[in-house]
DNA sequence: TATTAAATGGGAATGATTATCAATGTCAAT
DNA sequence: ATTGACATTGATAATCATTCCCATTTAATA
């Protein structure tokens, strides 16, 4: 079973359909590991899929996100990006963005010492806030090989 | 010497001046502890500044998150927000951020053992990737108690 | 005070995202 | 296979945050 077709149960909970614009989506999500907008994705795409609309590609990374499927992510210029959300949990990263140039780099060396930490702050959080917490994110922000 | 006069010097490496607007800007920004986007602060300053323009607020806040005295931040919805970055090291914090209604909770509990794996992961993240590492987000992402 | 550059406010322009809508596609019951 | 009930799509228009532009005002300095 291919790559988003194993996805495909996933959408009948959120009375949706797998449906080609959006196994194309999904299907090119799922190959980058890049952080891309929906214009980049949207041109990506005219390859694979002439003739998807923008509006659809908006409207698919939304459900995506909405499902867990994808992370949107907003570095603070004009525009969102998204990345496909891996469930195995050694894919499981965070960040370095450059403030000069915007590069995002995942990194997730480190990351056993980071969890073990977040789930502690996560509980204890969730008590002391009477709050339901699903997710996290760390980015640590500075300047870049190249912009140094 | 009132709250941000103290930050006039800071002005002069930036070629800028501690103008009416600006202050103003800064000294509605160091009392409120939302995290609010410009058209807010805009509406806010109409009391005690009327007359100043939204360009001129866009233009300072993007100033003083340049100088690091305001934070910019994304949630995802629509508008970027901004908050006063205090240089007390005890008002330091991270957020706490609900996906439904978007409010935001700033936490500083629990923050000396992250703070210290924070910095030992910024060392090896710094020399691993040759980055420049200048600050940190931390934020945890779920569901309010209003929102439950 | 005269000179000069920085800053301002208002309005237009830009650009990302959403809303609208007529046309299609899907699915299940007939 | 046909139909009816919806879900989805792509094109386009509308929205809305942010940036640009520019004539005018303000601050700094001599
Ligand atoms: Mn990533
Ligand atoms: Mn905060
Ligand atoms: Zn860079
Ligand atoms: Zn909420």
């Amino acid at each position: 079973m291919s790559g988003p077709r194993k996805l495909k149960h996933r959408f009948e909970g959120y009375a949706s359909r797998l449906t080609a614009p959006r196994e194309a989506i999904l299907e090119f999500l799922s190959k980058s590991s890049k952080h891309m907008s929906a214009k980049e994705i949207y041109a990506s795409l005219h390859g694979s899929y002439p003739g998807i609309g923008l509006s659809t590609v908006y409207r698919t990374l939304d459900l995506l996100a909405r499902m867990g499927i994808v992370t949107k992510l907003a570095i603070g210029d004009g525009q969102s990006r998204y990345e496909f959300k891996s469930k195995e949990k050694d894919e499981h990263h965070h960040h370095l963005i450059c403030t000069n140039c915007g590069k995002i780099i995942n990194y997730s060396e480190f990351l056993d010492e980071e969890l073990g930490l977040v789930k502690k702050t996560e509980e204890r959080l969730a008590k002391k806030y009477n709050f339901i917490i699903q997710d996290h994110n760390i980015e640590f922000l500075g300047i870049c090989e190249k912009c140094k």
